[in-house]
DNA sequence: ATGCCATACGTTGTATGA
């Protein structure tokens, strides 16, 4: 079974790209994120037709999650069960029973800087998200929350700790709030396969960044101990962050369980070969930028 | 080269992103 988490940048501007990518990795399950649709634009028709089924929780013109799958999906739980509105106002979390996983789609505020009153909104939305798996968790379930944290655990998941620090995404208060998310029995699926750093999973669209790997690791599917038993592989795909028609800013990430899902080619070796040779040849980027 | 900001909304720009 495999596992897919992407941040999308506007369901309705990447559905020829979402149709590829599905294609070429062939998940049975994927969370996303950023849809940017209202529930009632949402392309069920197209979506049905590449196979999946969805549901689909979205505001408008902003935020919006969803869930695909192969097999039917049922226990759909939106906003934390809450209606829409203050003080949780915008689309960022759907939850499903499908293929026998419980699955959240999660898109966690930006924060934006510091201090702001959406730094602050940011944190309070990881306590409802912490509050409610504490709430709705059954004994040792199959449980997998993915989606984009808009955190990089640790400094081995930023291009350049020293340019990052001081901005959002990397901050104390960030960090533990989604070490508090481990604390409730969450593994970070991606670590349980790779230890290496410069492995990112979002890139500013300007000034080349994604060639220069200036990117975070803020994309994370967390699982319980029983799902993590069965992680086999996981794997980012830089190469959904390429090429025609445009790329979101993210990459997708996959997580396969028992067995590895369809393989296909991330696009890392290549890639670090080429920005190893660059940055010998010229330093990363400067703290200062 | 993989290749240098995108999206929606709305209207010749603005808000947002991380």
């Amino acid at each position: 079974m495999r596992i897919a988490t992407w941040n999308v940048n506007s369901l309705k501007a990447r559905l020829e790209k979402l149709a590829w990518w599905l294609e070429r990795a062939r998940p049975d399950v994927v969370l996303l994120q950023e849809t940017k649709l209202a529930d009632d634009a949402a392309p069920h028709a197209e979506v049905e037709r590449l196979g999946y089924t969805m549901v689909h929780h979205g505001e408008g013109r902003w935020n919006g999650v969803a869930i695909l799958s192969k097999t039917p999906i049922t226990e759909v739980v939106t906003n934390f069960g809450e209606p829409l509105a203050e003080p949780l106002p915008e689309a960022r979390m759907v939850s499903a029973l499908t293929g026998g996983v419980r699955v959240v789609s999660v898109y966690a505020p930006n924060g934006r800087s510091l201090g702001s009153p959406f730094y602050r909104a940011k944190l309070a939305w990881f306590e409802r998200l912490a509050r409610w798996l504490e709430e709705t968790r059954a004994g040792d379930q199959a449980l997998a929350v993915g989606g984009d944290f808009n955190v990089a655990p640790e400094d081995r998941d930023v291009w350049n700790p020293a340019a990052c620090h001081g901005g959002t995404h990397v901050s104390a208060e960030e960090r533990a709030a989604v070490a508090r998310l481990r604390s409730l029995g969450l593994v970070d699926a991606y670590r349980l396969r790779h230890d290496e750093p410069e492995r990112y999973t979002w890139w500013d669209y300007r000034a080349g960044d994604f060639y220069k790997n200036v990117g975070m690791r803020i994309d994370h599917v967390l699982v319980t101990a029983s799902v993590a038993a069965r992680v086999v592989a996981s794997e980012i795909d830089r190469e959904a962050r390429k090429g025609k028609p445009i790329p979101s800013d993210h990459a997708p990430l996959t997580v396969d369980l028992d067995e590895p899902g369809a393989p296909y080619d991330a696009g890392w070796t290549a890639a670090a070969e080429r920005i190893a040779a660059r940055r010998a040849a010229k330093p990363k980027r400067a703290p200062e930028a």
